[in-house]
Order: C-alpha cells, then sequence, then structure tokens
DNA sequence: CTTTTGTATTCTGTATGCAGCATTTTCTGT
DNA sequence: ACAGAAAATGCTGCATACAGAATACAAAAG
C-alpha cells in the first residue's frame, strides 16, 4: 500500500447538519491512524515531529497533540526526549489482543440479542449479504471492510459505550494486521460461513449461539493471520 | 477531598536504576487523573488551559498534549473551540463499564490460574492479607487501595498486555465513582468474603470456581455504588 | 586499526505570540 | 423599559521561537 505522503485538506464543512469547523485535532489524529494502519508507518518508525509536520503541512503543536493522542491509543510509544515510535505488535501481543477480543465480542453477542430492534438486525443483515456479495466477487478490501463494519455493528448493537470503546481501540489496533493478513481460499471460506452462523443467530435472537460463533470465530481469527505475525 | 490545587513538583528522579530525567508530561498526566479522581475536577468542569496551567505552574504546550491523552483515556472530552471538559458518567455508564469490567476479570481469573507462579500467588496473598487488616481496623483508604492493587494483580497475573491494558482503562474510569462510595458495614463484609474466595480459589488455581467469584464480586459492586452514582 | 573523546548538528521539550471563534456586555432603536 | 444588534473580552487553536538533550561525526590517542 505504501502511498506517499500526502499534505492534509483541511476540509472545511463535514456535509449537511449544522455547520462545523475545521476540526485539526481529530483530523490529524484519523490521518495518522490511517497512515500507520495502512504501513505508509511501519512499526518501529521513529515519528520525525519536523519532517512529518512538514509533509503533512502542519505546525509540531498539533501534531504532537495527535501523536500524544494516539500514544494513547497504544497505536505509538512515547520515549522520553527521543520522541515516538510506532509500535510494534509481537505474535503473543496479537493473541493477547484476540483473546480479549473474543471475550468482548462473546459479551456484545449475548447483550446484543437483548438490546437490539428488528430494523438494526435487518441492517446487519444487509451489511452481511452485500459482504457475501463482496466475497463471491473476490473483492478483499471491500470484503475487509464490511466485515470490520459487521463486528463494529454488531458491538453497537450491545448498547454499551464502555463495550464499544475497548473494542474499538484492539480493533484499531488489530487493523493493521488485518490489512496485511491475506488468508488462503479455503480459510476465507470458513470464516464467511461463521458469519453466516452469526447472522442466523442474531436474526434467532439466540444469545449462546452467536456468542459461541463470535468467539469461534475469533479463534479462527488467530489461526488466519497468525503467519502474517 | 477537594483539596486546593497545588504546583506541579518537578521529581527530578524516580528512585534506584538509570537515572532518568523528569518527564513532565507523565507528571502532567497523573497529576491531572488524580485531580480528577479525587474530585479537585468535578465533572462537567471545563479545563481552563491559561488558569489550570498558571496554578500547576506549566506553561499551556504541555498542559494541552496531557490534556489530549486523557481525552483517549475517555476521562475528558474536547469540544471543539471550547476547549476540554471533565466526563460526567451516568448511571447507565458506570454499569455498562462495571458490565464489561467482570467480563474481563472473569477471563484474567481464568487466565490467571493457568500462568501464575506461585511466589506471585504469594504476594497477592500477602496483599490480601494486608487488606484484611485494614479492614478489621476499619482504616477505608488504605482499604480501597489495596483492593483496587488486588484486582490488579490478579489481571497482572494473566501476563496478557492488552487485558491489562483494558483493564486499567475501565478501572481508572471508575476510581473516582469507586473513591466516593461508601458501602455500609454488612456490604463492606460481603465484599470482604468475597475477596477471601478468591484468594483461597487463586491460591488452589480453580479456574472456574476463581471466574465466578470474581464475577460475582462485580456484580455486587455495582450494587454498591449504584446509590453513589 | 580500534577506541575514545570532543564538537557540531539535529530533534525534542517548553514557552510565547497571534488570529479567530464564542460569549457576554453594552448601546441603540422602538 | 425591553428587544435586538454591535462591540468588547476572553479563550481556544495554531504557529513560531528558544533552550536543552541526544546523536552523529570527526579527530586524536592507544
Amino acid at each position: 500500500m505504501m502511498n506517499e505522503i500526502t499534505p492534509l485538506e483541511r476540509r472545511a464543512d463535514g456535509g449537511p447538519g449544522p455547520i462545523r469547523r475545521t476540526a485539526l485535532h481529530d483530523t490529524l489524529v484519523s490521518h495518522l491512524r490511517d497512515m500507520i494502519i495502512e504501513g505508509d508507518l511501519s512499526p518501529g518508525t521513529r515519528l520525525h515531529e519536523g519532517q512529518l509536520g512538514e509533509q503533512l503541512g502542519v505546525s509540531r503543536t498539533p501534531l504532537r497533540e495527535a501523536i500524544k493522542y494516539l500514544a494513547s491509543e497504544g497505536l505509538v510509544e512515547l520515549v522520553p526526549s527521543r520522541g515516538a515510535v510506532v509500535k510494534r505488535f509481537s505474535a503473543k501481543d496479537v493473541h493477547d489482543m484476540l483473546t480479549v477480543l473474543q471475550t468482548l465480542e462473546e459479551l456484545a453477542g449475548k447483550l446484543a440479542c437483548e438490546a437490539a430492534s428488528d430494523a438494526a438486525i435487518a441492517e446487519i443483515r444487509a451489511l452481511h449479504d452485500e459482504m457475501v456479495r463482496r466475497y463471491k466477487v473476490g473483492d478483499r478490501l471491500q470484503y475487509y471492510k464490511l466485515n470490520q463494519q459487521i463486528h463494529s455493528a454488531i458491538v453497537q448493537l450491545a448498547e454499551n459505550a464502555a463495550l464499544a470503546d475497548m473494542h474499538g481501540v484492539l480493533q484499531t489496533r488489530l487493523k493493521r494486521i488485518r490489512f496485511i493478513g491475506h488468508e488462503g481460499p479455503e480459510k476465507w471460506a470458513a470464516a464467511v460461513a461463521e458469519h453466516d452462523e452469526m447472522i442466523v443467530a442474531l436474526e434467532a435472537r439466540d444469545k449462546a449461539k452467536l456468542s459461541e460463533v463470535l468467539g469461534r470465530h475469533l479463534m479462527n481469527a488467530w489461526e488466519r493471520v497468525r503467519a502474517s505475525v
């Protein structure tokens, strides 16, 4: 992927709704996040404030603030007097994260079955169907994005802000790994099959089943990505 | 508690080990954290950069960086063009956090039984005994601190960095609530009893039992603090 | 040829200055 | 006297400037 670093475009408006001024901080944070996830900034790379700021067309002050924010999210590491470096995750780190993610999604599954409205479930079904379509066509990138969306959406159904937060942090940390990991056809098929089970269980509001499938799905996720780590 | 705000003392050394220079950022972050937890900055309060910086004896720049860091931790909220305010947690928020914390500690319990060394368990036993001593004397503050330490220590035993991270974030967010919550004698006794069960289960390395007790303990925690929220 | 030390450069850490937005106060018209 | 508008104040957001630490390089000594 390795795009070249492009200056940050400061979009003036967020579209419809109340006219909200540019929030440079947020823009910078997500921009840097993407750069890390997509590999423009690979693990171990030092985040050079002067250079990076110049490339993005931003002064050091807001850049530093964004870096501190990302540090708290765990994407970069702050070394006193030596700046920030992109955090490197070991295989064990990834496995640990998946273990926690598994537990969180199991919980999310249970809560979702209790709290979700039919309409919300229907939306996820739509995402799922679209994802399957992408799978059949072999569109990996869109598949990947829809996959993430579905998992996040199920967590949203649980209507538990803390759960969504924790899940989001881990999901973000893992994005880079998943972004790289390219499982073979048979494993991909298995993943899709698990997703199918998920949707069925959700529509049936079968707590135990949904929780079980989500857990199994993430256990298998480890098998799928372990080679890439 | 409401201490008056005191200038930040810049400690020169962290004790033994390699002589490390003052890390103002870290100091500021934990100082602000403490101020929020202990109620010097109550929920809804705007964090006035000029004023606060002057009181702490620090310029606005590092202060802003620390605030951004805390924002990512979820202790303060950033409002565009209007600075940062201390986040206010609703009863549902607290309940949600405890739900997630429960799940995480259940997981920690299972992992801890597998991974912990005898020595590590002995250390927790020591903390526990000390805590019980404090309970018998009625020393609430020390009891509270040791209580937190024990929970964190058990999570540490699991040797899962991601788990420890997520647990730490939630623990921090809840600290303020727990700091306030003063349960009555009978509930306090029940909590101590649960801790007793925990230690016994841990020493027996009884995964199921430890996990169950930890879960129950946190369910009850909600009963103990719900009045304070 | 290797090692060590002194110096120069580069980068981080912190302070300060300036512009724009939000809010409040004051002024004006009815 | 009251409503609305305009000015004034205060604060945030960003940029720049300065000081100190770390690193890299070069020269000299073993």
